[in-house]
DNA sequence: CGCCGTCTCGCATATTTATACGCTGGAGTG
DNA sequence: CACTCCAGCGTATAAATATGCGAGACGGCG
């Protein structure tokens, strides 16, 4: 069986089901007639950017929408958030030093309905909402996040 | 030392410098004047969503931005794709059982400028372009990916 | 105060992953 | 054909990661 044909079988396992090592994965293969031993496998996995999470091994491409638990987002946030204030329908937030892309993803993955978008530099956020109302909400329950 | 200002500090290493190995963390993280065993790095890394990838250990919520490699789009697209056919203005891309959605993405981050957009099924993805001749153009390339 | 219950963490170790090395088979070349 | 290369892989093992267990810290609560 060609390399190629056992690395489809890869893709397609690792996303039907949930496999945590490549030793299961390995049993796995072997079961559907390929065998391979676990160095092959780090191998191609690497070759495949399969990444290992705590829900077993994703494609790396995918891990946003598949995953986007929001326990996660919330840890990230609070981690790296240190200030939020409001002005007029904005809501600044700064973070620490070169963290304000990641934090303004996060905040786009949160799905809040009063966030209409989100502008990084290298420390701080503009969130817009779009009234005054929305930015003090949106404030408000930011500073939340931070101290649960 | 918190817990909770240990994490920010993980953080924010693991996205200025590249880190690989929880050993190194450790290490780094002693530089600094945090000092903490493997073990709860080990820890520390699920509860942070950190994974690790051949370019050191990314939030997961990032890996798309940071990482979008095309090389490694390549691969799943030459992987995954079974069929390619133009029709009209659209080009459709059939993907085995379950793969359209990790397929339909992959083609969004390749960032081609005739790709209008994409729609996928289970199995079946449509690619918008604009006319026929981009239609063709897509195919064609799409069809060179699948065999180099 | 004394007695839980809960967190957090280190230690030791089990488990998992990566890799150095060497073999093999097929492609390309003269 | 004979020869060289090299991708691909297994074996053995090194390296890295996860975890069972218990200790200490801290906050209620009677």
């Amino acid at each position: 069986m060609s390399k190629s044909r056992r690395q489809k079988e890869i893709l397609s396992l690792v996303q039907s089901d949930q496999i945590s090592s490549q030793l299961e994965l390995s049993r796995r293969l072997r079961a559907r007639g390929t065998n391979v031993t676990q160095a092959t496998l780090s191998r191609d996995l690497r070759e495949l950017n399969l990444v290992k999470t705590a829900q077993g091994y994703k494609l790396a491409e995918l891990l946003n929408r598949s995953n986007g638990s929001h326990h996660h987002l919330r840890q990230v946030l609070s981690q790296l958030m240190t200030e939020v204030a409001a002005a007029s329908n904005l809501v600044v937030v700064k973070t620490f030093p070169g963290n304000a892309p990641s934090v303004a993803l996060s905040l786009d993955n949160l799905g809040w309905k009063d966030i209409v978008g989100t502008v990084a530099g290298d420390d701080t956020i503009l969130v817009v909402t779009r009234d005054i109302t929305q930015a003090r909400a949106v404030k408000k329950r930011l500073m939340e996040l931070r101290s649960p």
